[in-house]
DNA sequence: GGTGCAAAGTTAACGGGTAAATATTTGGTA
DNA sequence: TACCAAATATTTACCCGTTAACTTTGCACC
């Protein structure tokens, strides 16, 4: 009796982001049982780490929409593993430029296939055009919000 | 140049619900300015209460999509400023039954026009075409996810 | 009635988000 | 040059989420 059901309609779902946790704990799941001891934040730092190295903490703030305190203590974490490594810019010594480490290298496939197997797992009988109009609402949602 | 804007087809934002955490995060600024000083985590629990009160910790779980143990330390923040209090079940003696305090009463509707105005300012510019579709896909996604 | 298992709740350890206060550095300006 | 404001990063304190281990209680079954 005790549904534990979707409920549509509920403020408080959407506000938490019901379906969004729901996604990321499958993925989290899926790192694990991969054998991948990395979290799903610290696999977000790497993802834009990939995309282009030797990024500085404030410009991984504004890309991945977290908060100065965040990104100091998520890179503390993913340094002491030696995922990453904190270089002093030398134009500007106020800057740390965070650059992947060799041992980051070998984790940028796997999580990616992960990410994307997740992803279409979740998305199942979801059409394109579905996708692309909560694509749009969520950018103007931000928008409105942020 | 650092465009802080929302960016479509990225895997990362999905999953870590941009969009809702941005709703959430102005719906607590908006508690902040209004001098209410509950989180929207325990405010959660109290919207859930104020529709039926004295649920069951395990209950409460169900209904906000959360851990045992993360409704025990939510309870003991919430029972702590005098919101809620902890009654032992009658009939079986395991359960704990969350009962809202008096003090908890005039909360109810400023906390609930305040939810809708963001709500409203979220949702601004988006039909109900659109939110119904939306509704439709988090549904489904975490019915694939969960 | 004892045994074993399941359910409700707690605790501790770890990771992350946010706000406020604090350096440090940079750059502009009087 | 001296000063001041803004930008970058850190630290602290508080709150929340998750996991795993644990206690207490209820229940089913022999």
């Amino acid at each position: 009796m005790s549904n534990n059901q979707f409920k549509r309609g509920e403020l408080y779902s959407v506000i938490n982001g019901i379906a969004s946790t729901a996604v990321a704990r499958r993925l989290q799941k899926n790192f694990r049982n991969a054998g991948l001891e990395i979290t799903i934040e610290q696999w977000s730092i790497l993802y834009h780490l990939w995309k282009e190295d030797g990024l500085s903490q404030q410009e991984l703030c504004t890309r991945t929409f977290r908060d100065k305190a965040s990104i100091t203590r998520l890179i503390d974490n993913i340094e002491r593993v030696g995922l990453v490594e904190r270089i002093a810019s030398k134009e500007d010594r106020r800057v740390n430029l965070v650059y992947l480490t060799d041992a980051a290298k070998p984790l940028q496939e796997a999580t990616y296939n992960l990410a994307n197997q997740t992803m279409n797992e979740a998305l199942q009988g979801i059409s394109k055009e579905e996708i692309e109009i909560v694509k749009s609402v969520f950018q103007r949602v931000y928008e409105n919000s942020k």
